[in-house]
DNA sequence: ATCTCTGCAAAGGCTTTGCACATAG
DNA sequence: CTATGTGCAAAGCCTTTGCAGAGAT
């Protein structure tokens, strides 16, 4: 019963090598960055196969995309719980956040109607300041 | 003495109808939304033009880049107060806030250094709802 | 055996760049 | 007059798609 199911009946290796590397590395991903890790356990994986997947796992509800203003979108595995995301501007990775901030609705004005939110913190990671 | 003023020696026509047009319509567009908008004192501006002077604004400092995931991204003249973003699933428009969450830095853990923050909420804006 | 999935390579969008001409200063 | 700015077209990414062969069921 999941959202799109219909393009993944079956179970082959690169999928289950693309899935463990989000699952693995817990952060958001951008494809390059999925293609190099999964050939370490499926080696002659092709890059067309990371997007379909990744749009398959997208439409599936299981990746979620985290754009950065600028650069290509990253994803991450869409665990259950609702998260932001911080960007370093020195290495340029995007790191999960846990906690969510309140009163969001507080910054619609009246007659939007909020569905989701999304937050990006810019600044310095621990290995960069 | 703004940030990087090197590649914006002249003032051409070009680049007065870009900024009106930055100036005129509110909210983020896109390059493409941009050169239709421009053209219409402009007429035959091009699309290179339209993306250098987009780099050139946004170096020294007088355009922003608004991220959407899965697609290009959307600039707005910076004026002088901070704001965030809604973005409309339906109609795709990038509307600008007033206001701000406070207590961001809650958000991130030790270590991490805050510079900037971003909040996007996502929608169905007035229209379309 | 069948129908999905994959890899490769070609095609598509968006953005950048090279170059000769136009033009602001 | 000179160096910057512009338009056009070509080139460069990133992403998607067509197709024939590989592989799951």
């Amino acid at each position: 019963m999941a959202a799109t199911w219909s393009m993944m009946e079956r179970q082959t290796a690169q999928r289950e090598s693309i899935r463990g590397v989000f699952q693995r590395i817990n952060r958001p991903l951008s494809p390059r960055e999925v293609l190099l890790q999964a050939r370490r356990s499926a080696p002659q994986l092709g890059l067309a196969t990371v997007y379909r997947t990744i749009k398959a796992f997208q439409q599936a509800g299981w990746l979620h995309a985290v754009a950065v203003p600028g650069q290509p979108p990253r994803y991450e595995w869409a665990d259950a719980t609702h998260h932001h995301y911080f960007h370093c501007d020195a290495c340029d990775r995007v790191f999960k956040l846990d906690g969510c901030a309140e009163n969001l609705e507080a910054l619609a004005p009246r007659g939007y109607k909020i569905e989701a939110h999304e937050i990006m913190l810019i600044g310095k990671c621990p290995n960069c300041r």
